[in-house]
DNA sequence: TCCTGAAAGCTTTTT
DNA sequence: GCTTTCAGGA
């Protein structure tokens, strides 16, 4: 039988084999980190006998979660051989989950003691902002003139840094009424029976300050505890972890694993002082180094060092490989942001001849903001190349999602404000603002939620007060709703009861036939359903979130006491994100922010943008006070190191001369952090005369008319001629139905066949009926498809890159050699 | 009350 | 350029 640390060097198994007390590990990129972590969950329970239930691991999201769940059981597979079918017993009880996933583990339990209702809903940021405007609405905050998200996520740091209305102190007029906005929003959440991202840590750690018993039930189940990316912990996070390993059980049986120049969530709360943090309060900690890197080439590793040792307050390390050097990284500087995208593409074709990849999948686009795919997933479609859109249109923050799950939560939890306006008049019955102000102050008048006063308005005020067993004020008698709105309110309240009343007896056995007869009863489907391809997509959405919804069974066996299939799916869809869903091996160029690729590696790796304004970001570059702008530049720069380090084997740094930017295309300088990189690493479009005179800047190919006096004297490249037709004002690509693009056709068969009993009431296809009322273009629905040659009067030929059908007819997007990507009503081009 | 067209605002990054 | 919000008319 080998040992399980056979694949370890002596630093990684000093850190695995340190069993009792506190250590800190700080990793480098690509070090083995997470093989570090499995390992030592391995060694805790197969050699210390420590038993899974008291091992409790960290990490930053699900599929790291996932991920790390499958190595070690793949650990013990390799020792013992394949389990019996079903749970591996060794493992059972072993908990592995992200911060605010085991936080809402333990609310769900020990939620009384934090002053909620068990049936608890969580709010995502659109909620919150909702929740915030709604607060700032209120007639004691005249002052409009405060953006909600600015109060957010001023609301949002107090949260994080642990700092309750209570103990708030304003330094600033703005300050003053955020932290009124503050208290009053919290105030709101508790009536809600709601807790959005921060309350799950804030309230977790107040619960466990304040409850000894909790705290030390949680101390004895968990008596080792294990963080990943410890750098990107916040002060609640940090508190968190602190309770749980010292105090009355005291075992300090922490394992945190970190690296300082990975830190790249400080908008989020995240400080990598925590390092030093726990360097204090751990102080017999040992601090195990691990700088081999087993992942990239040396030179790359060298581009990640100079960029990265030009911030201070850091650990120095020296990451190096066994691996050899390799391929120097290729600079390259593009026209715009449409050749960009194509020297990407072109480049990743060019890579598969060659035969240098084997497989899509193996390389990766990386960019600073969402918005940079677009021209990316252009290039593209047009090359037929396959790629995956990671994040971007989030399909939990699709509009049908977010309405569908606001009934959903509403039946849950009728407490629910947010999830009330959100559908009340969605679709459209009757209750417009009027009434829904009329609503919310008459319950507010009435000490009451919502859906209390709208039963009183449905059935009087003594039926009410009997059909609920709670006794209402006497200004219930004294209703200000008459006439119309009272009819469609009444009519709302009647579904919105129906539904609560057999979701709590229990009579839908999935949360899909609940989620049926919301859809079909509030005609949802049938207005959404209105013949355009765009309702049809909605529709597929709803599907396929249908889909996930039937797996969450009544009877199901892990049910815990107290917890519904409802409550329990609300959660689930809460607390997941879009790259937990991330496959590997797909086949498919992968496309994803800086952000996202924090864990991942790629053999060939693209970064695109590397301009000022971009990477550093704008609003970095904006900033006036010189220290807090030292340490936000910081942070872009361990983003950009984040992203370098991601590359096994090749490494491309792609920059824009122009780029159009809302609207407007502008000239870019490079990213100041090339500059930072020694031209001995790099390939490619290196200018040693611009380098020599200190600046990127000088060294672009491009000429540019708008640019009086600059000092760019060299020809532009001919090469891909008009691509760009002079100005780049000229093609504004527009595209579909916007960002659908990983959605990659995975609704199965299905289509119509559910739900269309009733689904549409007449009970015929909709579409031929509804686009046959609008004028000519409908007739010849479809004509066009994907790669037809077609003509146009003005732009010549061009190839069909996409067609779709809309109210006005069909929509067709050609791509126009040497003129650009155009979107055409169909009736303006001829077949060929 | 609802729909339409115009205007404003907007974009970092995510659990 | 795109999406959300606002104002005005049916």
């Amino acid at each position: 039988m080998t040992s399980p640390f056979a694949q370890l060097n002596p630093e990684q198994i000093r850190a695995v084999t340190t069993v009792n007390g506190p250590v800190l590990v700080l990793a480098g990129p690509g070090s083995g980190k997470t093989r570090v972590l499995t390992r030592r969950i391995a060694h805790l329970i197969d050699d210390a006998g420590v038993a899974p239930w008291n091992i409790l691991a960290v990490t930053f999201t699900n599929k790291a979660a996932g991920e790390m769940r499958e190595r070690v059981e793949q650990i013990f597979i390799q020792k013992f051989g394949q389990p019996p079918p079903g749970q591996p017993p060794r493992l059972s009880g072993l908990t592995i989950g992200t911060f605010h996933s085991i936080c809402a583990r333990i609310l769900r339990v020990d939620v009384a003691a934090a002053g909620y209702e068990p049936n608890w809903v969580i709010y995502d940021t659109a909620d919150q902002v909702a929740l915030v405007r709604e607060v700032l609405r209120a007639p004691k905050f005249d002052e409009k003139r405060f953006p909600p998200k600015a109060v957010l996520a001023h609301i949002s740091k107090q949260k994080n840094d642990l700092v309750t209305p209570e103990e708030y102190r304003a330094a600033s007029y703005f300050e003053e009424i955020a932290g009124r906005a503050y208290a009053r929003y919290q105030e709101v959440l508790q009536a809600n029976n709601a807790m959005d991202f921060d309350d799950l840590l804030m309230r977790t750690v107040l619960l466990l300050r304040s409850n000894l018993d909790v705290r030390v039930k949680y101390q004895h189940k968990w008596r080792y505890v294990l963080v990943d990316e410890f750098q990107d912990t916040n002060a609640a996070q940090y508190e968190l972890i602190r309770l749980l390993v010292t105090g009355p059980a005291n075992n300090r049986n922490i394992f945190v694993v970190g690296d300082e120049d990975q830190s790249i969530y400080k908008f989020r709360g995240a400080d990598y002082r925590n390092v030093r943090l726990f360097r204090n309060d751990f102080p017999e900690a040992p601090v195990v180094l691990l700088e081999q890197n087993y992942r990239s080439t040396q030179t790359i590793l060298d581009v990640a060092n100079s960029v990265i040792q030009n911030n201070r307050h850091r650990t120095p390390k020296n990451l190096r490989t066994d691996n050899g050097h390799g391929l120097p990284v290729t600079i390259y500087e593009a026209y715009n942001e449409v050749e960009e995208a194509a020297y990407v593409a072109d480049e990743i074709e060019k890579l598969q001849r060659r035969g240098d990849i084997s497989n899509l999948g193996d390389i990766a686009v990386m960019y600073r903001t969402n918005a940079q795919s677009r021209a990316l997933e252009e290039a593209f479609v047009l090359r037929g190349m396959k790629y995956r859109l990671v994040g971007a249109t989030r399909f939990y923050e699709r509009k049908e999602i977010k309405d569908a799950l606001a009934y959903l939560r509403l039946i849950h939890n009728p407490a629910d404000s947010v999830a009330l306006s959100r559908v009340i008049n969605t679709p459209p019955r009757g209750i417009g603002d009027k009434a829904q102000d009329a609503l919310r102050s008459w319950a507010t008048d009435l000490g009451v939620n919502q859906f209390t006063a709208l039963q009183v308005v449905h059935h009087g005020p003594e039926r009410a007060a009997a059909r609920m067993g709670q006794a209402l004020p006497p200004a219930a008698n004294f209703s200000p709703i008459g006439g119309r709105a009272q009819k469609a309110l009444a009519d709302f309240s009647e579904l919105l009861e129906g539904w609560v009343d057999r979701e709590r007896a229990g009579r839908y056995s999935t949360v899909a036939e609940l989620l049926d007869d919301v859809l079909l009863q509030s005609r949802y489907l049938e207005i959404l359903r209105d013949g355009t391809d765009e309702g049809e997509d909605r529709f597929e959405n709803l599907q396929q979130l249908r889909a996930v919804a039937a797996t969450y069974v009544q009877a199901a066996p892990d049910l815990e006491p107290g917890q519904t299939p409802l409550g329990m799916f609300l959660e689930q869809v809460s607390l997941v994100s879009d790259s937990d869903a991330l496959e590997t091996n797909t086949g498919a160029v992968t496309l994803l922010t800086l952000h996202t690729a924090k864990g991942l590696e790629y053999p060939i790796v693209f970064i695109i943008g590397l301009e000022d304004g971009i990477l550093p970001h704008s609003r970095t570059l904006e900033i006036e006070d010189a220290r807090e702008k030292e340490e936000e530049l910081a942070e872009e720069r361990r983003l950009f190191y984040v992203g370098i380090t991601r590359a096994k084997r090749r490494l491309y740094l792609v920059h824009a001369f122009r780029r159009s930017l809302w609207g407007d295309s502008n000239v870019q300088a490079p990213s100041r952090f090339l500059d930072e990189i020694p031209e001995e690493l790099l390939t490619g479009m290196v200018d040693k005369r611009g380098r020599q005179e200190g600046s990127f800047k000088r060294m672009t190919s491009w000429q540019d008319d708008d640019d009086v006096g600059s000092s760019y004297g060299r020809n532009p490249r001919s090469q891909t001629g008009g691509q760009w037709s002079g100005r780049s004002k000229s093609s504004p690509p527009t595209w579909g139905q916007g960002g659908t693009g990983d959605k990659a056709g995975s609704a199965g068969g299905s289509k119509g066949s559910y739900w269309s009993p009733g689904g549409t009431p007449e009970g015929s296809p909709p579409i031929s009926r509804k686009s046959a009322a609008k004028p000519p273009a409908a007739a010849k629905a479809g004509q066009f498809q994907r790669r037809d040659s077609v003509q146009h009067s003005s732009f010549g030929v061009g190839t069909v890159i996409e067609s779709t059908m809309t109210r006005e007819g069909e929509e067709v997007t050609v791509a126009f050699p040497g003129v650009g990507i155009k979107k055409l009503m169909a009736e303006f081009l001829r077949k060929m």
